[in-house]
DNA sequence: AATTACAGAGAACAGTTGTTAACTGCATGG
DNA sequence: CCATGCAGTTAACAACTGTTCTCTGTAATT
């Protein structure tokens, strides 16, 4: 790995990390153009003018955000979509990662489908390119299946497309449904499992 | 129709829709929850105060953008749902009606987009129970065709569902390509077009 | 013709914002 | 051990915000 940092720099990335957390936290209930400055400073407890040593406005503080949130996400999608089993078994481990990644990142899942299409526009195009580079791999993944026999590499991508955003809005409708009752997120887990299972059928059913 | 309306209440709602495409147009560069009530008189030309007339706050005025930019929406679904002609058929009406439906209205596109995950909660809800009357009524359509033969209502509502899901995101990649090239816009319709008839197909080999 | 209702104007308020400048203290490298 | 670099502080700025109160002109009502 790395080498290991000195005292100076470790303060330093200690609470540019306490202004990107209280920065998602801020995030919940606002969008990212009406976030300032100087309140996620407040919420950390440092100066105003602190926030320059890190960041150069909030639109920078939201593309470092759609790393912290997305980056991490790469290994999980090759995981998931190239493991073993049949159809419907791929589909309900889907399903069930994408449960416990909202319920263990509920803030970042927040932060992505707002800002995706929300009023900043560095921040949707770091979105969208990441976006791109998880439709890219899952293509990739997909290639691998044997029913990918006989598909065009455009046909392809334009499935793994549908997928990724599927997965987005599972994410996202879970991610309300966790205020609400089991029974609810159980029923959004059931109909998101049940189109995925639909899209399937029309992969299977494609050529000819 | 209803009473003609007097100098003075048609004066008002003159200003009213004033207010409201303002801040449509405020709104393509920025979120709801930043939009400031003084800027959008501003932009207007009348005083700060005058907002409260009309709005109690700009959530309330998001609110109402809301019934502007889908309670005029719900005749087109019918008509596209329910048209005559084969599954491809109406699979190219719809990709072509949404095409033009992003060119004549693309702020109403952005708004509905932007707003639906945005950082107001009660716009955010007046947008789902609107997308869930659509929902509705494309389950109400789709169960007149004869390939819903067999179908329960819940798998229906789900098809609905993704069918809308699928709708809304086309209509966001359809208006960011309205900035770009012909080409690009090309090809947005292209892939929607694969992906509408791949959960077409789907749903044909969905029973058995 | 006189009275009322009410859309919009005007001024002022306390509070907030982003940004600049000059500073302090301390970890780091020579 | 001393000089430098730099994360974070302090103070101040002009500009902006939402909201209140008072006022004005005129359409609508009687």
């Amino acid at each position: 790995m790395s080498h290991t940092l000195g005292i100076r720099q470790a303060q330093k990335q200690k609470t540019r990390q306490a202004l990107l957390d209280a920065a998602l936290e801020l995030l919940e209930e606002q969008s990212l153009s009406s976030l300032g400055l100087r309140e996620v400073t407040r919420a950390v407890g440092v100066a105003p003018t602190a926030f320059y040593r890190h960041f150069r406005s909030t639109e920078d503080l939201g593309v470092a955000l759609v790393e912290e949130a997305l980056g991490s996400l790469h290994p999980m999608i090759g995981d998931t979509v190239s493991a073993a089993g049949d159809s419907a078994g791929r589909i309900e481990r889907a399903v069930d990662l994408i449960a416990h990644h909202v319920e263990s990142h509920p803030a970042h899942v927040r932060f992505i489908a707002r800002e995706r299409h929300g009023g900043v526009q560095r921040v949707r195009r770091a979105i969208r390119e990441q976006l791109e580079r998880f439709a890219e791999e899952v293509k990739v993944e997909l290639a691998k299946h044997p029913e990918s026999r006989g598909w065009s590499d455009d046909d392809l991508l334009m499935l793994a497309g549908l997928y990724v955003d599927q997965m987005l809005m599972t994410a996202s409708l879970y991610l309300e449904a966790l205020e609400a009752s089991e029974e609810e997120r159980e029923r959004v887990s059931r109909v998101a499992t049940c189109q995925m299972r639909l899209i399937a059928i029309g992969r299977r059913n494609w050529l000819g």
